[in-house]
RNA sequence: GGAGAGAUGGCUGAGUGGUCGAAAGCGCCACCCUGGAAAGGUGGUAUAGGGGCAACUCUAUCGAGGGUUCGAAUCCCUCUCUCUCCGCCA
């Protein structure tokens, strides 16, 4: 959620660094709403505080034993008036709280202006793509017969949904417990968070109101779940309607969970193999932070996510954002993209994001200042990775003529001291 | 699932219709005292929003929402959550 006093003050700023993301924002609906909430305010303050004062001085005449009828009198009739602009001042503050939480992030001025992801840009490449002296194979080829059950997941599910067996789905355990202990060592505070929350959560991190169409959700009695997309609902959510001290700052939260995406709207996007799913794994960072410190907090936990495929050996690239391709609550994103050879192409395996105040607002998650003020914290999130893409890039990258999949380094102990999988 | 109790500021906790945004204590901050500290003393210490250049001022908030009333932390209704006991259960 954007500033309200930054929009009523600065309106033209704000509607030209949106559109630099594609967002046209329809001023004339926020103008006039503004006008009458203004209007409507004052003359109902107004009229509470008459309302106020009489009913003080009934009180005090009544305790002196004094009649009171003149004054009654007085605010006779100024109830429904009241009630009346109550009323419309509180549909005016729904219809304005509903439009600023439509609104996306404002990208800090660093990140790049463009429409779509061809004008992201390539900050750096790390390791060099291996070359096979055999055909490849893609991770399906590769893991159907280790243990990629595609028909079983669908036969119990659907479409986009995977059963792992046996050395597969050990590898893709290996993998989670590895990422999780590694960012507990680079100081975040490992979680098990619920998988279901409640619309409150979500719109304090932005899903909604605005994607609902993107999530899963459950009817339970009277009251309406949703499962997690990301655990940085969770996890950021943490803070919600929390005033932290300025010396617990910054915190640092991680969590190895599900994640469940409706994936609305990519319909024959990534249809074969393990790369689009409605349900995967995936390890979070989170961090809630001073203002000051939040950039550089960016670049430490993309720091912390590169560590992951710098340990696995695998090829990547990191990329920034452009307006026009980070999400809804972002303020400048970095990507990291894994070489996957079969595709002959990097492929996002996780997206690192500063979403400055803008969830913080939402959450109201706020934090005393040296002045003694309370302020908004800045929050960031990433993936540490995705767990079910980074299995497909081992599975593609680490494979063998003979169809095995050398396990790497550094998960071999957590596959009892394993070095390959094999049928 | 059944029965009961409760929800007040950072915390404990008083307050059953009227100068109550709310006693008191704890905590915290500033100052005084001290060589320095402790103890003691004095004062301050919620959040959000509106108006104003500002000093300031007004409004809202006692779990949430509705109702009664000139006036609600207090009375009524609905809901949520927490705790205790019983039952069931991974």
């Amino acid at each position: 959620m954007l500033d309200i006093q930054t929009l009523r003050n600065d309106l033209d700023a704000v509607v030209t660094q949106l559109k630099s993301r594609q967002f046209d924002f329809d001023t004339a609906t926020f103008s006039a709403l503004e006008a009458e909430r203004k209007a409507v305010q004052t003359r109902t303050q107004a009229l509470q505080a008459k309302r106020n004062s009489s009913s003080k001085q009934i009180g005090i005449a009544k305790a002196k034993g004094e009649d009171a009828s003149a004054i009654m009198q007085e605010v006779a009739g100024l109830g429904e008036q009241l009630k009346a602009d109550e009323i419309r001042l509180s549909e005016i503050q729904a219809a304005l709280q509903n439009l600023l939480l439509h609104l996306p992030n404002i990208p800090h001025p660093s990140v790049p202006v463009g429409v779509s992801e061809q004008e992201n840009i390539e900050v750096r490449q790390v390791g060099v793509p291996r070359s096979f002296d055999f055909d490849i194979k893609d991770h399906t080829d590769v893991g159907v017969p280790l243990g990629l059950d595609f028909d079983t997941g669908t036969q119990l599910s659907g479409a986009r949904f995977t059963l792992m067996r046996g050395q597969v789905a050990k590898l893709h355990r290996a993998l989670a417990q590895f990422m999780l202990d590694t960012q507990e060592k680079h100081g975040y505070e490992e979680c098990y968070t619920p998988y279901m929350v409640n619309a409150d959560a979500l719109i304090g991190t932005g899903q909604l109101p605005k994607f609902e169409a993107d999530l899963f959700s459950l009817q339970h009695n009277d009251s309406q779940l949703y499962l997690i997309p990301t655990s940085e609902v969770t996890l950021t959510n943490t803070v919600r309607d929390a005033i932290v001290a300025v010396d617990d700052l910054p915190i640092k939260l991680t969590a190895h969970t599900p994640c469940f995406r409706s994936e609305a709207g990519s319909y024959g996007r990534d249809t074969k193999g393990m790369i689009r799913q409605h349900q995967f794994d995936k390890v979070e960072m989170v961090q809630i932070v001073h203002p000051e410190t939040s950039y550089a907090a960016l670049d430490e936990m993309v720091g912390h996510a590169e560590h992951i495929l710098k340990a696995l050996e695998l090829p990547y690239r990191v990329m920034s954002l452009c307006t026009g391709d980070m999400g809804f609550g972002a303020a400048k994103t970095y990507d990291l993209e894994v070489w996957l050879p079969a595709q002959n192409t990097y492929r996002e395996i996780s997206s690192i994001s500063n979403c400055e105040a803008f969830q913080a607002r939402r959450l109201k998650a706020r934090f005393k200042n040296a002045e003694g003020k309370t302020e908004f914290v800045h929050t960031l999130n990433g993936s540490g990775l995705a767990v079910g893409r980074t299995l497909v890039a081992v599975l593609e990258n680490y494979q063998n003529a003979d169809g095995s999949v050398t396990i790497p380094a550094v998960l071999q102990a957590y596959m009892g001291g394993r070095t390959s999988i094999t049928r």
